[in-house]
DNA sequence: GCAAACTGCTTCAAGCTTCATCTATTAAGG
DNA sequence: CCTTAATAGATGAAGCTTGAAGCAGTTTGC
C-alpha cells in the first residue's frame, strides 16, 4: 500500500513546491483584484466628484509632497509610467494652469514641474476627500491588520523590486 | 507642563484616528505600487515572450477556467472592465481564431465565448511561463508569509466590495 | 577638443479603457 | 396583447498608456 520511502519523500516535496507555486499566483490574482476595485472607486468618484482623473490626481499628489518641484523623469518613475505618458498629462494640467514648468538652471534640457497657487488649493480639496474615501473602503480592518498587511506589502515591494531589475 | 485630563484625551484620540487614517493611505499606495511592479514585468515578458498584451492573457485566463465558456457581461464583471472593452477584445482574439463565439440557445441577444483549441493551447504555453514569473517574484517571501497576505488580501477585498456597493 | 554614448524630454502610432449612447431582445405588469 | 422597463452587446468619442523613434543638450573617454 505504502511507496518506498525516497519515492514519498519526493513526491510530498513536488507537493509542496506546487501548493506554494499556486499560493504566489492567487495572491498576484488578488492583489489585482483588490487594486482593480479600489481604483475603480476612486477613479468614479474623482470623475463625479472633482471632473478629474486618477492620473491627474496621482501626478498632482506627487508633486504636492515635493514642494520644490520634480524633473519630468522623477515624475515618471514615482508614478511608474513611461515618459510620454508624464509629458500628455503635464501638457494638460500646464493648459489648465494647475502645474507649472520652471526652468532648470543646472540643465538646459530639464525642468521643473510644480503646483501652481492654484493646483494646490484644488488638489488639497480633493485629496480630503479622497483620503476619506480610502479611509472607509479600509475600515472593516482592525489597526493591527493594517500594520500586518503594510509590512508584508513592504515586503513584497522590496522583492519585487530586486526581482524585476 | 502637562494638559487637563480631557483635553489631553481628546487630542490622543484624534491622534489615533489620524494615525490610522494615514496607514489606510498608505496601505492603498503600497497596494499600487507592488501591483504596478509586478503588472509592468508581465507585462513586457507576455510583449516580449508571445507578442500579447495582458488584457488578452487575463480575458484567455477567464476562459480557461470555465471550459463551457462565458457571456460577454461575465467576462465583463470578472475581468472588472467595461462591456465594450471586452467587445474589443474578444473581436481581436476572435479574428485571430483563439476564441469563438457561440449562440446562446436560450437568449438570442447573448453567447458564449469559449476558447478554440488553437486558443486552449497558445494559452497553456504561456500560462506556464507566467506561472514562473509570478513565482519568482514572491518567491522572496515564506509559505507562512503568503498565507498571510492572502488572508489579509481576502479581508481587503470583501470589506471593499462592501464599501463599494 | 571632439566623437560617441548617454540623458531629458517630446512626438507619434497603436492599443487599452471608460463613459455615454444605441439597437435588439427579453421580461413584467396591466 | 401591448406598453414599459430591463438586459446583452456593439459603437464611437475622448482620454490614458505604451513602446519606439527622434531631437537637443550633457557627459565621458580618448
Amino acid at each position: 500500500m505504502s511507496m518506498p520511502r525516497r519515492a514519498e519523500r519526493r513526491i510530498d516535496r513536488e507537493f509542496i513546491a506546487r501548493a506554494d507555486d499556486h499560493r504566489a499566483l492567487r495572491i498576484w490574482l488578488r492583489l489585482l483584484t483588490c487594486t482593480q476595485m479600489i481604483e475603480t472607486v476612486v477613479r468614479s468618484r474623482l470623475r463625479s466628484r472633482f471632473g478629474t482623473t486618477l492620473p491627474r490626481f496621482d501626478l498632482m499628489a506627487q508633486l504636492e509632497r515635493h514642494a520644490e518641484g520634480l524633473k519630468m523623469n522623477e515624475l515618471s518613475r514615482l508614478l511608474m509610467v513611461t515618459g510620454g505618458n508624464v509629458t500628455a498629462i503635464v501638457d494638460q494640467l500646464e493648459k489648465e494652469g494647475l502645474v507649472e514648468r520652471l526652468d532648470e538652471p543646472a540643465d538646459r534640457r530639464a525642468f521643473r514641474i510644480r503646483l501652481t497657487r492654484a493646483g494646490d488649493r484644488t488638489f488639497a480639496e480633493m485629496a480630503r476627500e479622497h483620503e476619506g474615501w480610502v479611509v472607509g473602503l479600509l475600515a472593516g480592518m482592525s489597526a493591527r491588520e493594517k500594520d500586518e498587511l503594510l509590512r508584508l506589502l513592504a515586503k513584497l515591494k522590496q522583492h519585487a523590486m530586486e526581482g524585476s531589475a
